[in-house]
DNA sequence: CTAGAACCTCACATGGATGTCAGAGGCAAG
DNA sequence: CTTGCCTCTGACATCCATGTGAGGTTCTAG
């Protein structure tokens, strides 16, 4: 397909795919008019991209990490494994702070609701 | 306190504390040659700041929230609450899709430390 | 009094993903 | 062939929290 199907079919702009290949992200093939080519696998591949940016991870991070998607092999492994798990953890670092934002978030909710709640029974008492 | 044991104590960086005033998020008392003076109640203030920061939420979203956390009254509470339902349940789909990204990379792990210990046993076989 | 640290305002810089525009070429349908 | 849409490259714009530097004032310790 080429990348006005890719992009409606992720939701990504084309602007994006492109900045993506730009940094070595996502691969295409050229037709000789020289326009992108991508196969049904690149629409994975860009959902798990955008996913990995959602959590915070540049495209730095995002290029080392690839690879070892594509073919888990030794060279791989041992440092982007290890780099890997470091992302994961941050990532659910990261994760346990926004539930506790969350949690502060429904408890102000709460209070709110109940003064709001106080006041309309002061109103009718 | 004046605004650089605020910033040591909360973390946060003097520029951006005088930026959370200048978004009206955070209000100080002048000294009389101008330098911002703060209470101990400040400290709590900016990290939920930067809690809500860390959440995503823009400057003049936080500030329509805030008001909320000063005094729950019906003023706010209408429009206020309503907002904050819905930055909340932002807020809760971020956190699945986070989690889910997290999973995203357990699973990676696993298929690349399999991966490992089978060539290892390959090779020692 | 003086040196140095902390503070003030103003303003410009930064980063990073994305938007947008210009100018040109490609491709399918009438 | 023409019309319209898609794509190409390249470059500049945007957002927004934060960094940074200049030039000046204030506070504190010796």
């Amino acid at each position: 397909m080429r990348i006005g199907e890719l992009a409606s079919r992720t939701g990504v702009s084309v602007r994006s795919l492109r900045y993506y290949e730009e940094q070595g992200l996502l691969a295409s093939t050229r037709s000789s008019s020289g326009q992108r080519h991508y196969t049904d696998d690149e629409v994975g591949r860009v959902t798990f991209i955008q996913r990995l940016y959602a959590a915070g991870l540049s495209s730095r991070t995002i290029a080392e990490l690839l690879p070892c998607v594509d073919s888990p092999s030794m060279a791989n492994s041992d440092a982007a494994l290890e780099r890997m798990a470091q992302e994961r953890d941050r990532l659910s670092q990261h994760i346990t702070e926004l539930i506790r934002t969350r949690d502060a978030l429904d408890g102000l909710m709460a209070t709110n609701r109940a003064h709001r709640e106080s006041l309309r029974t002061a109103m009718a008492g």
